[in-house]
RNA sequence: GGCCGAGUAGCAAAGUGGUAAUGCAUCGGAUUGCAAAUCCGAUAUACGGCGGUUCGAUUCCGCCCUCGGCCUCCA
């Protein structure tokens, strides 16, 4: 079975046939750093993350993924203004936070994290190539890009000119050419911070960044670019325009793919709405493999419904892994692979029949307890990002509630009276330690416990 | 207005031209001192609506309805 993927591109799902199979390289717009990264923004993050664990066990040792961070941007020098910190404070701080936050979620880090203030010169070089090709010009200390010049714009998410301008609310700049064209490069203000170009002090626009930083990395053509469907349009198709036309018509990205919105009350979650959780949050309300599962348990192109209870339900599909995993503490794994798990991701990130499969070897390994299901389960779970820790540790470690020393010593207690017959005494023990968060359980090898 | 996506049992969520996985929930039973965990079994008129193609459609086509999104910063 060959892997296969939905390209934004043709609407259609196709077999994945890299550039280069000693080369794949995928690259995913990431964070702009100026705030904790909300579950929508970890969505891109843990679905792509996913097919980067795919295409490592297909092309071992040949993959790169890139993910950038965008760190020159206007909310950014709004955030610095209105908090009077600097933005190399405003920059650090948060992308440490979504290193965390990333890694708490299961997500390995990217080979590359290119930083947009260390690549303008690069975006300069592009933009320059831009206007001397005559795909872009410059206007009052802007250098904007011209649509018309490019005549394949608007395929990737499938609009007409026309519909460009019946749908046009932007308002109309005076020196764009066109309605379409959009900022390559624009003008700073002395506090605003700026660099050096040859059409004055400035910054670079948004979408820039993306094709200098891929073509930096990754040459002119490379073979999947990945984020949130909101990106499709204007940035993406975008990024198509600056990069072809600065390479001669060479094609940029041969596939596209793009996750769906998590939406919260049946609205897209969004900054601007106010209606999002951030990943640092909901930590503090479940484990960040919990918050993983969470969003692989619904197809990366669907939308996906966030709620409180889903967290919950994704913490009990853990509990079951684990606890599968835990009862079977002595069986030996083989060396069995999760094939049906793998065939799942193979179609297009199949993540919830993955998972499906996945609930179907714990079940195997709890019933016939065999070898095969063990490394299977294991097996998924890397390929997931999931159920890779100490089942003890993950029922166990949590700092709320009744020390291990203690629930020790009240196991023992309730051994004394069980003992003694006195069940009464042994059934008060078990009711008070569930009322502090903490279940025993008792197997044929004694009595283990765990925090519900 | 243009474009895009979604609508499957109580909930979540796959999938298929021949009446539909999986998990949770619910109900029995086994096991247990009683539980928990696990196992066995059961339940549910589940495929938004109306047409069409077909021997047969939830699955293909058309129209419609509902919800969401993009067209402006946004994963």
């Amino acid at each position: 079975m060959k892997l296969h993927v939905h390209n934004t591109l043709t609407k259609r799902k196709e077999e994945f046939a890299p550039l280069d199979p000693a080369n794949v390289r995928m690259y995913v717009c990431g964070p702009t750093v100026y705030d904790f990264a909300h579950i929508g923004n970890a969505r891109p993050v843990v679905v792509f993350d996913t097919l980067y664990r795919v295409l490592k066990r297909l092309y071992p040792g040949a993959v790169t993924y890139a993910r950038n961070i965008t760190d020159i941007d206007d909310k950014i020098i709004a955030r610095a203004l209105a908090s009077k910190r600097t933005i190399d404070d405003i920059t650090q701080e948060t992308t440490r936070a979504y290193h965390e936050d990333m890694g708490a979620i299961g997500a390995l880090r990217p080979d590359h994290e290119p930083r947009c203030t260390q690549t303008v010169p690069e975006m300069v070089a592009m933009i320059a190539k831009l206007v001397a090709s005559g795909h872009a010009y410059a206007a009052e200390g802007h250098v904007m890009f011209n649509v018309p010049a490019f005549a394949d714009y608007g395929r990737l998410s499938g609009r007409s000119r026309d519909d460009q301008i019946a749908g046009a609310r932007v308002e109309v700049a005076p020196y764009k050419k066109d309605a379409a064209d959009f900022v390559l490069w624009k003008p700073s203000t002395p506090e605003q911070p700026g660099w050096e170009s040859p059409w004055g002090r400035g910054r670079p626009g948004w979408h820039i960044e993306c094709s200098a930083m891929s073509e930096k990395l990754f040459g002119p053509t490379f073979d999947i670019h990945g984020g949130g469907q909101d990106l499709i349009f204007p940035h993406h198709e975008n990024e198509i325009a600056q990069s072809v036309c600065a390479h001669d018509g060479v094609q940029f990205v041969k596939y596209w793919l793009h996750n769906g919105f998590v939406i919260v009350n049946g609205e897209k979650m969004s900054k601007s709405l106010g209606n999002f959780y951030t990943v640092r949050d909901l930590r503090g309300k479940a484990p960040g493999e919990a918050i993983r599962l969470l969003l692989l348990k619904t197809h990366y192109r669907a939308p996906l419904d966030f709620t409180d209870d889903g967290l919950k339900q994704a913490k009990g599909d853990l509990d079951r892994f684990y606890t599968a995993l835990k009862n079977a503490s002595d069986v030996t794994p083989s060396a069995a692979k999760a094939d049906k798990v793998f065939d799942a991701l193979l179609d297009d990130l199949n993540t919830a029949k993955a998972i499906a499969e996945m609930h179907e070897y714990a079940s195997v390994l709890n019933a016939p307890r065999s070898p095969d299901a063990k490394a299977a389960l294991l097996d998924a779970g890397a390929l997931l990002g999931l159920a890779q820790g100490d089942p003890l540790a993950w029922f166990q470690s949590d700092a709320e509630g009744p020390s291990a020393a203690d629930i020790e010593a009240a196991i023992q207690a309730r051994l004394d009276a069980r003992k003694a017959k006195n069940f009464a005494e042994a059934d008060r023990i078990r009711d008070d330690l569930k009322a502090k968060g903490v279940i025993l359980e008792d197997g044929p090898k004694g009595t283990t416990w765990k925090r519900g």
